[in-house]
DNA sequence: GAAAAAACCTATCGATCGATAGGAATATCG
DNA sequence: CGATATTCCTATCGATCGATAGGTTTTTTC
């Protein structure tokens, strides 16, 4: 049989796309399955999280993760391309504009405002969205750890983004193609953003606020706008 | 014998402190763990992290650890601990000497230079440092967790480190006391650094840079230092 | 309604985890 | 040296983990 799986290390993914034939109902619990694992892999990480907690938070036992999703690595991947799909569907038109407004040669002041609405939507998107904050953590700690979906991470969702701010910051500031400035001032300006996502406990408890209301994300917002409007 | 642990869930520390009679050679296999032990925890965390490997790298045998810390918990406390201590250590004499200033009044411009040195010593402990990198690495993983060691490493590392650095930006700024908005300027700040300690991974990978070298380090403190410099 | 495909479930395996029992080996001090 | 405290080690326990064997039930198609 040609069939037989190489067997590097694991026989593992039987399934691990829903490509061919699927059933209405299996669909459902796939994407019941995935919901319940971007919360625990979110919250606990890939090490920390126990197949059988998903299992059970999605009302399914436990052999349904390793039909679906081929196992625990798999399913985590899984988490990772849903993450990504839908970063992209929120954030995709924006960066869209936001690019070929460059292409157009706007001007600084014109960057300016591209910048800020950018990190508005990055703000609304990792702090303020309904899942979105689980989401982060996740990303946030698959960067760090270099887990298995780190180089999808990096190369769909992190350089993208980070790319498109710094191309928007030199555009401000002038500086040129080749400087390193701009790249390191938008890797610390996304990276200040983790203060309410990764780390949002330990700021909360620090500002004393006991969740992120509407008018604190504006706050959140209007020092981030008046940051940019800072830069020389 | 009143001697019976409460026992709430675990028997656990019979040795957490080595404040009573000890050899030698106890403290120095004692030191070697610690050691092992933060190295695997700021990897792996503490769910991530196996007795069994700390135990390893440390040349000792599995019952040791129970022995010295009183379980896996109470070494991951001891290494909380042993991180405070050590930042105190590095950057108690300057934190002291900035609130000083302070309370006398320094203007906003010494407040302003007192800033860039505070984040220099910040950028040098978490991101230079020869296992600093280690260090926060567990911090920030606890802080975003909110595991066993949260309460202590907020209370005695995190709070007065922001708090100082709020207050600088206060006195460069001239906000009221009781605004939040230097409050949320220095988390910020100081969540920005993450991207060369809890991200440092992608950050180096989207540089292309393969370490931190010595002019690397420079260049991140010069663009800190100017961010500092365009606050008003 | 029969046949095929897909979905689901019970029971269990082997590996690994943290913790401990119980004592041997070593260091310190009189 | 002898006594005692401290340190270290082998072996193993019970729990939990991810994965799978092997079959039953449900859904779709003809």
């Amino acid at each position: 049989m040609s069939l037989s799986a190489p067997k590097t290390k694991r026989v593992a993914s039987p399934r691990a796309q829903p490509t061919a034939g699927s059933y209405r109902k299996g669909e459902e619990t796939r994407r019941r399955i995935l919901t319940a694992a971007l919360q625990e892999f979110g919250v606990a990480g890939i090490s920390g999280a126990t197949t059988r907690k998903i299992a059970q938070e999605a009302a399914v036992n436990l052999p349904a993760l390793t039909y679906y999703f081929g196992g625990k690595e798999g399913l985590y991947l899984a988490c990772a391309r849903e993450i990504v799909g839908e970063y992209q569907a929120h954030m995709l038109t924006m960066l869209v504009d936001v690019r070929t407004g460059l292409d157009r040669g706007a001007g600084p002041p014109a960057a300016r405002e591209a910048l800020k609405a950018v990190l508005d939507a990055l703000v609304d998107l990792q702090i303020a969205g309904r899942q979105s904050d689980i989401w982060m953590s996740f990303v946030l700690r698959e960067i760090a750890e270099q887990g298995p979906a780190f180089g999808l991470l990096f190369e769909q969702l992190w350089a993208p983004g980070v790319d498109l701010i710094a191309d928007l910051i030199r555009r401000v500031t002038g500086d040129a193609p080749a400087s390193t400035r701009p790249r390191l001032q938008a890797l610390l300006l996304v990276s200040s953003l983790s203060a309410f996502s990764h780390a949002r406990p330990i700021s909360l408890k620090y500002l004393g606020w006991r969740s992120l209301s509407a008018s604190n994300v504006d706050e959140i917002k209007a020092v981030i706008r008046r940051q940019i409007d800072e830069i020389a």
